[in-house]
DNA sequence: TTTATTAAATGAACAGTGTAAATTTACGTT
DNA sequence: AACGTAAATTTACACTGTTCATTTAATAAA
């Protein structure tokens, strides 16, 4: 066997391919995603690209990935700024913040794995798990040690909260932990901070000046109210 | 001027279309959606369609309106139920219920006009906004009549609400209350629960069976505690 | 150096799509 | 009966994703 040929000046085709899907999804909208269009502006042939990627559905997943990824690394880097165990309520209203933020800075990656949109796509979702993990599980691991730190507040709303035992592969894929409390509470956190990032995204909040950042600065503050005891033992 | 020729057998083919497009989006997904289709079925000429819609995008752009007002009847309904002004708490309960109901017994009409999907849809908004309005004025008339009622709590995350005024057309057209407070909350409100409903809906929860129902409820029952005095004066 | 192997790129073609234009059909009014 | 006109159709265009047969070109073997 033999013969790497080496592709004629585009030195990193698979990038280049998905740069021009991103800039093609930044300016046409979310849906366009024309791999003949692609392959005019990289002034290849649109059959080409099928030798790098098997669909155009393989494409959007490898988009996809790469969202994942950079919303993991954005959420890792915000909680590593307090990677102190004393920190710990500091690191979860880092993470909140971030959320918002990367949404803010990239709304296609958020539309792209927050949102249903995309045509017929049909996700495989198998090969994402991993790198879907990454950035949940981060809100998860922040829930945990808040609980593991007796921080975590049970109120009696929370009582009634089912065990998670038999769960299958979904769940164990966001994270190793199995408790119901910590489960549970993160995603309330999760589906309230998505509500409003995806509310704000699509225009559906008032336009009011400054409106959306302070909603959901108030939001966050209530989410830390309500599920963490701000001074633990004392 | 004379002439309203009725079309051969079908005798409602506005509806007719709807109906085949919408049976289309329960199948094929919520993005095929083809002209094309729609006329096969009906075995009708694609582009007689032209005749009733003027784009594809009006075509979608009714199927929004008829999601609306279904969404705006099913909350008035839960909304009459408890129509007597000693009910407000349970008022805002019922439409809280209700919300997730109708997402699940209609969710590609819940994911049409609250998801972010559809090809290259450009939405005009203007004409679908007094539908909206619809649903949405129920949760915001629920949370005036208890502001007005003194049974809605003020805490210090909220004090921080800012003002209203200046707010051009888009809220206005949600309610005619101009109350930071009121709209400030109402926001929340609908986020937390657009939030869940959307994550159950595009199976971001986990799967355990019977978890989302009660992790909604449980989110329900903190919304009224957060925001709403349970015994008024007292 | 020649030859064979083989990945990569191509052009042509197929089955779709939304939509525009010209044309035919069929009804209601004069 | 004949006209005016809305509705439907046929045709056509530009576009899409994808497949196939073919050519190009680089490497490995002879």
């Amino acid at each position: 066997m033999a013969r790497p040929v080496k592709s004629r000046q585009i030195p990193n085709i698979q990038e280049a391919i998905k740069d021009a899907a991103w800039k093609q999804i930044a300016e046409s909208g979310a849906v366009s995603l024309s791999l003949r269009g692609i392959a005019r502006v990289l002034k290849i042939s649109a059959p080409a690209i099928y030798n790098y990627f098997i669909d155009r559905d393989a494409l959007i997943s490898a988009l996809m990935y790469d969202a994942y990824v950079s919303f993991g690394e954005f959420q890792r880097a915000a909680m590593a700024q307090y990677s102190d165990s004393g920190q710990l309520l500091e690191r979860l209203f880092a993470i909140g913040v971030a959320y918002r933020e990367w949404a803010l800075k990239y709304p296609n990656r958020y539309r792209l794995i927050f949102g249903s949109l995309v045509p017929g796509y049909r996700t495989s979702e198998d090969g994402l798990l991993p790198v879907m993990k990454l950035g949940i599980s981060a809100l998860m691991e922040c829930v945990g040690e808040l609980h593991a730190a007796g921080m975590l507040r049970s109120p009696d709303t929370l009582t009634g909260m089912p065990e998670l035992t038999g769960f299958p592969g979904c769940l164990d894929a966001f994270t190793g932990s199995a408790d119901a409390l910590v489960t549970g509470i993160s995603m309330l956190i999760w589906s309230r901070v998505h509500g409003m990032v995806s509310l704000e995204l699509e225009g559906k909040l008032p336009p009011y000046e400054g409106y959306p950042a302070l909603l959901y600065q108030l939001e966050l503050e209530m989410i830390m109210r309500q599920f963490v005891i701000l001074q633990p033992d004392k």
